[in-house]
DNA sequence: AACTATTTATAAGA
DNA sequence: TTCTTATAAATAGTT
């Protein structure tokens, strides 16, 4: 999908693999969103970039609802 | 992407949107593949089907790893 | 499931 | 890093 045709595999310059990993990144987040969305289903996605920072996306709000105590659980007292 | 363009809505009628599915899930599963290879990162997949089937991709095995007793842990005595 | 016209993503370059 | 553009790749509609 761009100028020249490309193998996958580790590109090996870390800057064309960095300018890589921002362009994919979002468009893989696109994808899953424009999945989510049009055929009415559940997706994640998780990405961490090699410094450790994470992109994601969540059709639902899974990590964030059981990031609140449960009423009358015996997780936080 | 097709022969026409498309509105990012839920796809009304049930036997395209299960098409829909199909060919995206697919598409979205083999980008993230891609992006993990090419840039060197840990990327994760889950999608779920309006049944409940699961559909995923994860560049590394964490899953696998933490159903394996932790040597010397308190897990699995 | 296969086929293709088109849209979309993106590699390379500026 | 952001914008541009030529081209590869994905896919919508069709068969």
């Amino acid at each position: 999908m761009g100028r020249g045709k490309i193998v996958i595999r580790r590109i090996d310059n870390s800057t064309s693999r960095q300018v890589a990993f921002s362009k994919r990144r979002n468009g893989l987040l696109k994808k899953a969103k424009e999945l989510a969305i049009l055929c009415d289903t559940e997706v994640g996605v998780m990405v961490f970039s090699s410094t450790g920072r994470l992109y994601e996306y969540s059709s639902t709000r899974i990590v964030q609802d059981i990031s609140q105590p449960i009423k009358g659980g015996n997780i936080d007292p």
